[in-house]
DNA sequence: CCCGTTTTTCTCCATGTGTAGACGAAAGGG
DNA sequence: CCCTTTCGTCTACACATGGAGAAAAACGGG
């Protein structure tokens, strides 16, 4: 029997260096060529792994969402109503390095997705997950007591959602430096105002 | 004496088909013989007009922005406060079809100022416009009582901005053709709020 | 009608890209 | 120890792109 190569890990491996070298130079610069140079590999080994292209791109942001999701899943345990609301603002804006890092990879996502109508497909598909894990969150605090608007729970969410992902761009782009403690500030009077 | 040819009314009409271009097929698939062939034009004949690509796009995405303000200003004649606020809002959001056209834009434009310092700074600098123009339109609506939300100014501007943002994102990969009217009734939430 | 200037066209080239395929290397089982 | 199977490397190639430059055309004035 032949080398035992574990195929899902280097796939992953390959996978991360390549979101890693899209959020630092840019997804034009991330060639096949300066991935595989990255990885100290050469440039026709990704072919076992990955048929072309798009499918490396593609596997790489849905493992980006996935990170991002399981960390918010490992914080939000336990937590309920606004407190898990709060949580689940601060783990996806780009308040920390490793979100940041994420949204330099979601805006060249955003631009092919407009293109490719599988990458589109995955977008929908995160969103109609955090669409339905808000709301949860949101019924859980009227429940308890904890959101007290009179703002109906479904406008409430696309204000979120719509406030999450435009905050990626506000901080990615913004030269200002004020933008971490605004953007925490931003977001918390808004939590804030949902209890009254 | 030779020719006599509008070079600013040529360039503003290269640029716009080139905007055009990156809406309908996407900024990859807008090549500058795709822009020249659009145009009836050889592919030499930019030259001319920009030195090179980047010149093109740069001015391509400026007057995408320039068409939104002078559009948001005109609509906003003899506005101030909420009312004003509620136009601001509506015009700046992919409701309509010009809107959706420049949102599909947008989302290029962004990815691209990522790696280029250039396109940052014309970013910065409309954010920058939006942001002085919502304050001045919050510190009316606080004068005249339309705005009575305890919420500090500072924050409801990056609200403001973030939604805005993201509303761009979420309508143009979202779907759902319901987001038409989810966004309307989400910023019209939101800005009844504002007045208590 | 001719001429000088500008504009436009056309051809060409260097470069970088994704992808294919042949060859060598490694590794574990018989 | 060998041999089959997989993995990795290297070279090559077709192709598109941005850009440069010479030739031709268009245009207005003398």
């Amino acid at each position: 029997m032949p080398k035992k190569v574990d195929h899902q890990q280097r796939r992953a491996e390959i996978a991360d260096t390549t979101w890693r070298l899209i959020a630092e130079r840019g997804i034009d610069a991330t060639t096949m060529r300066a991935i595989t140079d990255a990885l100290g590999m050469a440039n026709g080994a990704l072919k076992h792994y990955f048929p072309d292209k798009n499918a490396l791109v593609k596997t790489a942001f849905v493992r980006v969402f996935d990170n991002t999701n399981t960390r918010i899943q490992q914080r939000l345990a336990g937590l309920t109503g606004l407190a898990a609301l709060r949580v689940f603002c601060q783990e996806v804006m780009p308040a920390e390095d490793v979100t940041e890092l994420e949204a330099r990879v979601v805006l060249p996502f955003w631009q092919r997705a407009l293109a490719d109508a599988q990458l589109e497909e995955v977008w929908a598909e995160a969103m109609a997950q955090w669409r339905q894990q808000l709301r949860r969150i949101l019924a859980e605090g009227r429940e308890e007591g904890t959101i007290r608007t009179p703002v109906a729970d479904d406008a409430l969410v696309e204000q979120l959602l719509a406030m999450l992902n435009g905050a990626q761009v506000l901080a990615v782009l913004g030269p200002d430096e004020t933008t971490r403690e605004t953007q925490q500030a931003m977001i918390e009077s808004y939590l804030d105002n949902l209890g009254r």
